[in-house]
Parts: C-alpha cells; structure tokens; sequence
DNA sequence: AAGTGGTCTAGACCACGTC
DNA sequence: ACGTGGTCTAGACCACTTT
C-alpha cells in the first residue's frame, strides 16, 4: 500500500500516533526503524528521527539503540507544570497582585535546613512573607536563603519586592527539586490565609542551587481551594 | 577573541546558558541569531536551532520569527511530572501493590459530573477503590467512567484489575487535564486511608478524553503524608 | 520588504547496546 | 560485530512578523 508522501515532522508525528491508536501497532511492539519509515512515507530520515524523539519524550514510544522503537507498554504519562513566578500568576488571573513581608531576620538555620542547604553559620536570611491577590491571602511562603551563595541578598530588606522576584532576576538556579503536598494551616497560618487552624492547604516546597551551591529552600503554603492545573 | 570550535548541540546549549548565567547575556537582551552563533562557534547552523530550541522549551530564552531570540525577562520554569500507574508507581518503591474494590455501580451521575463529561442517561460506571503500598493505604479513588466511549468496560468486574490499568491498555485517551489539590479526608475516607476526619490530603482529579468523547473522570486522595516529587 | 527562526533534505559518522 | 538511534553538516526553501 502505498502511503501519500507526509513531509512535515508534525505529520509522521501525527501518522504514527493515529497508528498506536488505532492498534494497527499494539503496546510492547515494536515499530519499523527511522530509514525504513522514512522510506514509507516518503521524507528524509531527519525528518522520521524529530517526530519519534518527540513521541518519546511524550512517553507514548521507547526508544533504544540497536533495539529499536516499540510501543509503550505502560504508557507513562507526563504533565508539564509551569512554576511562575507568584506575581505573573496571579497577574494572569487579572488579579491585582499584593505582596507583604511577615518578618526578616539573619539567623543560623535548624538543622534539618541547614543541612539540606549545607551551609555554616549564620550566613543565612529567613523570610517570612505573604501574597494576595485582589487583597485576598494567596500563598504564605517561608524561605531560607543562603548567603554565602548570594552575599548581596543582605543588602535587601524585602519590604517591597519579594524574594521570589529579586532571585528570579539576581540569582537564576541552575537546578533545584520541587515537592507538591498537603499541610493543615497552623494557626499563624491560619490567620494570615483567612482559614481554620488544620485547614487543609495545598503546599509546594522548593529548594534551588546554583551549581552545588545551596541558593534557597522555600515552603510555600497555599489559602485552601487552591488547585494548580494543567493539560495532559 | 575566538571560541573554540564546540560542534554538539549540549555543548552550543552549555555554552549559551552559561553566557547566561554569567549576566553577560542580560534578561530581556536579544542574543545573536542562530547564523552568527553557529558562525562564531563553529558549527552548523542546525546545531544552534536544536540548542536553542532546547532553551526555550525549557523557558530560559524565548524566540520569534524575525524578531530573534531574548533571554527570557522572567524565566517560567516548566517542571515535567511523570503521572504514572498507580501500581507502577508503589512498585517502583519496592513496595507491595494492594487493590480493593470498595463499590461498583452503573448509575446516572449526579449533575456537576456528568456536565462534565457531556454523558446522558445512566450509561455510567461509578467505581471507588482502593490502592495499597505494602497493606498500608495509599489513595482512595473515587471514579466515572462513559460506557458510551467504552462499553467494554460494562463487563469488566474490577474485582481485582484496577480500572486505571484496565483504561490504560484498553482505551488509552488522547488528552486530558489535571489538578493538583489539598482537601480534607471525609468520614469514610479517613476510615479507608487510616487517618484523622479532616485530615490534610493531597488531591488529583483528572478527566481523560478520547477525541471529543469523555472517558473517565477521577477524584484520588491520597494518604497523608504523600507528596509529588520532581527535579527542575 | 526583509530578516529571522522553522523545517526538510541527503549524506555521513559515531555511540551505544544487543547479539 | 553490527544494527539502530543520535547527531552534525551544508544548503535550501518557507512561514511568520516586524519594520
């Protein structure tokens, strides 16, 4: 059978697809290598190779050296999360951003914190801090931020511009890890978010580096009701 | 001052993201295009593309025809989330995978649910169950599947295949969304889940299509403590 | 109108992992 | 050892957008 000539990468992309879905290629089975494809539909083997990678970073096919592409078996799905910065997500709520700082102080850390961010002494800045939108509580967040990493978040004081946004532009991480769960407000919480003490909240911890050095570990507690979406 | 030669599309994106990080490249800052880049560097011009289309998937730069490529002013983090099979999940922890089937009935759903997967009559499956990590529980799972769009699923039992692997190998959506959530336990979840009435729990609710045509739509709590991990 | 990214091609070499 | 995906190249045309 001949199969019409499909020359844009979306297309193979979108051909392979349809045959994973109509089961014409079942899970755990293996589908023809790149230049065979490519022959098939009539495009260049460059063009096969950006469609396969893009279904596997989908997860929908495995992709081997020597061993070929099969179908997923257990297709794992993946969703891509956008973390931004509080004031651009609530902005894009066409809500008006508000932003004040609970407390701030240089202290040393406890140590659960201060070794997860291996840092000694008191080189560190605890902030405390809160985010509305249109006036209602947003996030309440907690952060370390380690100032052996990023001597010139001492010169700050935060009252105005929170340490998310200042980080964001003066000390970009390289990487960091990212923990999604859910905490009962405690009671200053509680106050703060406009809630009962053990409410139910949504809570997102953060930590960040810059190379291997520790940069900030932040707790960041969400006003019940709170849901983060996306698209699979 | 001449760059070495740096020909693999890692190295162009290493080299770039260090320019970067450095601040010698400034947020907001238009970057040079991808001919001039790959001209300086000494490679091709298809080397510079896949680099700096690494990039802005990744949020750190942002492109546009004719415009050229800036260094983003408030880099989006995108974080990606393997939302995996339950049993693959616990299995993954070197745990034992548990199931039980708490309910399973064919009913019309309640309005708010079926609005929201476009279902008439009573073509419905309501399931709730249970996962277990090693007896303990795990999430509990509160579900409506369309046997409209899978009426094969009208004579599966469940008794001891959860419907998430059964969908996952038998109607495999095409796309969906997701939420991420906190709520607090009902009476008879705390008493599946082990835990207090109220008790904070992590939450996803995700709806699942195939084309235009609605699968299921899931509620899981999950066990207090749980949380979604990931690196960014 | 013109510049920039987006993509396709055809060929080539290489790295890796299976056999 | 050898087959497969991973990548690089050089050149070309196109699509989009801004000027």
């Amino acid at each position: 059978m001949n199969t019409p000539a499909v020359n844009t990468w979306q297309s193979v992309q979108a051909e392979v697809r349809r045959r994973i879905q109509t089961r014409l290629w079942k899970p755990g089975e293996m589908i023809p290598n790149e230049a065979d494809l490519a022959a098939e539909l009539g495009c260049a083997r460059g063009t096969v190779n950006r469609a396969l990678r893009a279904l596997s970073d989908e997860g929908l096919i495995e992709r081997r050296r020597k061993a070929g592409s099969r179908v997923a078996l257990h297709p794992v799905r993946r969703a891509t999360l956008d973390i931004p910065m509080i004031r651009k997500e609530i902005e894009g709520q066409n809500k008006t951003y508000g932003y004040a700082l609970i407390n701030r102080a240089t202290t040393s850390p406890p140590p659960a914190i201060g070794a997860r961010m291996q840092g000694e002494g008191a080189n560190f800045l605890h902030l405390r801090s809160l985010h509305m939108a249109n006036g209602a509580p947003y996030v309440f967040e907690d952060r370390w931020i380690n100032a052996q990493t990023v001597p010139a978040v001492l010169d700050q004081d935060f009252e105005a511009l929170s340490p998310n946004e200042w980080l964001l532009t003066h000390a970009p991480y390289t990487h960091g890890d990212i923990a999604f769960g859910a905490a009962g407000a405690t009671a200053e919480m509680a106050e703060l978010l406009g809630c009962e003490t053990g409410a139910p909240c949504f809570t997102i911890e953060r930590a960040t580096w810059i190379s291997d050095h520790s940069v900030t570990l932040v707790a960041q507690t969400f006003a019940p009701g709170y849901r983060m979406f996306t698209q699979l």
